[in-house]
DNA sequence: CCCCAAATGTTGTAATTACAACATACTTTC
DNA sequence: GAAAGTATGTTGTAATTACAACATTTGGGG
């Protein structure tokens, strides 16, 4: 098991190797390699298991019986998902979680949580709520990306994220057409046309999922 | 201040009267009334503050320079709001909130949570978690419900949302129709349109904010 | 009971999006 | 470096939505 990416993660900030051994050990620590694509939970799941991403990432998505998709977040290697559903465990999750590409995930048993001592329970509850916090943050945000009611819009909401994020006017974006149209809430063909459209307008500059913003004042029309 | 609705909140479940008097006193708890429509707190501010619904209640959105809102999340009395901001105090706000309603708001200052002895603030911060961990679910919740492309899904999904939550096919729900429109992310006279022709079509009924399911199967086309 | 204001419903047209089908580019494997 | 497979771009048409304008209903005050 990669300790090493646990060691720097939220929820062991605080606690020393020798503490963060022993909590793996307590909250039944396990790994397991997913492939790209692969199902890690289903909609209408149970689980006590917090999860973390140790490589690669996955996308939490809702699947309706039409089969379109909506990425609702896109969780990478050094965080954390389905803690909601790990702290309320009677509570069926509303979500498919997937391999966006090959992975490795580690399982956190939550119902062990009650076995450990006060202070260091109180300690991890601590850190459990600002990844908790952060993951409210994160779902806020794909609110307004995908707020505005065209496709323009939306897109530019989002690069704009991402830019203020990175701390500049190009950057490299977690997603591929497929996914950022379904993360958008838009389909991939008028995705595509759009991006051109953009690309011809002067707004951005994109070459696969490496993107430029050259003006940011976006004006609709 | 109307202490009965606070002694009935998650935030101080565990407590008993004499500690939450100390805790409202130690977190410097205000209460201050507003009238609808009232803005409560806009974007970009900075807060510390854990707020409290003690009547009414107010809408979580998003208005853009255009003037389209978008409802995040509606806050009834009972419930908190701005627990992430409160708790990530350095992290600017990225809605507004508003006063759907006359009502009355109870703020918490968290900027104190660190005045506090180590038992009470534990168990403060495991009812942060659920608080923040049940918001998560909502925020979710919201996302299915503007996932469906189509008008008529979305207010299927919203409506057979709200009938499991209330365990009946005949129910009320908190919004009227702008705000509706708002929270679905659709025209307001694109979903009044819909509406009738959903009850046309026999699907459901409805007046005012009294809504009857009367077939659950929704197929699309 | 009437008037007013607010909320909701209806309709038509312009604009946008969905969807399917196809074209092109890029990757990986042998 | 061909072939096959995947990802992305383009285009046209049908369907849906946005928006504005107007009609109707509802719920108070005078």
């Amino acid at each position: 098991m990669d300790i090493s990416v646990l060691h720097n993660s939220i929820l062991f900030k605080g606690f020393d190797d020798t503490e963060i051994s022993e909590l793996l050990k307590a909250l039944n620590a396990t790994e397991k390699k997913y492939n790209k694509g692969e199902m890690i939970f289903s909609s209408g799941e149970i689980t006590d298991k917090l999860c973390f991403v140790t490589a690669g990432g996955v996308t939490i998505e809702s699947n309706d019986m039409w089969g379109n998709r909506t990425i609702l977040n896109l969780v990478g290697k050094g965080q954390f998902f389905t803690e909601s559903y790990a702290l309320l465990p009677d509570v069926p999750m509303l979500v498919d979680v997937c391999a966006a590409e090959d992975c490795s995930i580690v399982f956190l048993s939550m119902k062990s949580l009650a076995d450990l001592n006060d202070t260091i329970r109180a300690r991890l509850l601590a850190n459990l709520l600002t990844i908790t916090t952060r993951k409210n943050l994160h779902l806020s945000s794909r609110s307004f990306h995908t707020a505005p009611r065209q496709v323009r819009g939306r897109i530019m909401a989002y690069l704009n994220t991402v830019s203020v994020q990175k701390h500049s006017r190009e950057f490299d974006i977690p997603f591929d057409r497929q996914q950022l149209a379904d993360y958008l809430n838009v389909e991939r063909s008028v995705l595509s046309n759009e991006l051109s459209k953009m690309q011809r307008d002067g707004l951005i500059r994109c070459r696969k999922n490496h993107f430029e913003i050259i003006t940011v004042t976006y004006l609709p029309g």
